[in-house]
DNA sequence: GTCTATAGCGAGATAGAC
DNA sequence: GTCTATCTCGCTATAGAC
């Protein structure tokens, strides 16, 4: 999906920053409109089930972006597994960092979870994909079981400081995380 | 604050409940009020400011039920580091364990941190007496820059854990991260 | 201290002109 | 495909009776 532009794709990268930053409820119609230099109920044009089906495309949109362009390193077999797990490690650092308001998938885990349970599914669906492509890694020195645990303890890691970065306005915490996480095969 | 039990703490306490489960803007007065068995206009009779301040007022509540039950271990002199270490430790497991929808300043400290600045302060203010409990026990082998450091990973770490509890319905991960915590003197 | 009633606003969503 | 205009609803908050 990330590949060609639409004005469809200008819409969704508009609303990712708006919602990660306000987060879902605070976030209304009118302002990602105007985000795009539109009026409100132009984007109903686009999105005909509403502001549910935007957040929900907006949330598949980041996990196609991390599939195609992150968790690809995972079992790439022109590269060892320190390599993989560099390439994943950083590209996670990266992407996070240059993301004002932190990972939107875990911010809706906490803001909307209760409430919209297709999101639940979407940003399961995510955090399986990451595990997935860690687990890949790390069973080259780990077993399946152990392997699963590590890389959940990182994710969990990585949300956290995540949450403190934005908190404290702060990388410190979030990048030694990442370290963390490129030290788990030595 | 939650010694004396008055009819404000009842609305604190239920209020605290429900905007764990479904976060700050999805939590209406009308919801609040009813969970006390009240229409929506009695609670400004409490709460002059409103929403707002009782929202405030929920998280200070929180922070003082911290310090009083939990964080007050850190430096007792009749327990051994590792015994402060672990009554403190247990506290925060407990509570969580008990407490549907995870942390509230946590969940906050992504929902609205860029909306409400006094939320924010007080978030911040409950992190920091968390991270300096930690500290005056982990002095007792660290440095106090090490100690920081640890201290702030374990905050994180236990966070990104509640966000993973919630989303699976899971507390393995929760539970292990607080194992860990009781090992960090060992 | 809690109620009824309502003001006032902003939200999501829709219809139809251009 | 975007606009103007509007509908409808739910929310926060307030006024005043009891």
């Amino acid at each position: 999906m990330p590949v060609i532009k639409t004005d469809k794709e200008t819409i969704i990268t508009k609303s990712i920053h708006l919602f990660r930053v306000h987060g879902y409820y605070k976030t209304s119609m009118a302002d990602l409109a105007k985000a795009c230099g539109l009026i409100k109920g132009s984007i109903y044009h686009h999105f005909k089930g509403g502001k549910q089906e935007l957040g929900l495309v907006c949330l598949q949109y980041i996990h196609d972006v991390f599939n195609e362009s992150i968790f690809i390193y995972a079992g790439k077999r022109s590269l060892s597994a320190q390599e993989q797990l560099d390439a994943l490690s950083e590209g996670v650092e990266k992407y996070f960092l240059a993301s004002e308001g932190g990972c939107l998938l875990g911010n809706w885990s906490l803001e909307v979870i209760n409430d919209i349970p297709e999101f639940k599914e979407e940003i399961q669906a995510y955090f399986s994909s990451w595990e997935d492509a860690l687990v890949k890694i790390l069973v080259s020195k780990y077993s399946e079981k152990e392997a699963h645990v590590l890389a959940q303890q990182n994710i969990s890691g990585i949300q956290g400081a995540l949450m403190m970065m934005r908190l404290y306005n702060n990388e410190t915490l979030f990048i030694r995380e990442n370290e963390k996480t490129r030290g788990l095969l030595k």
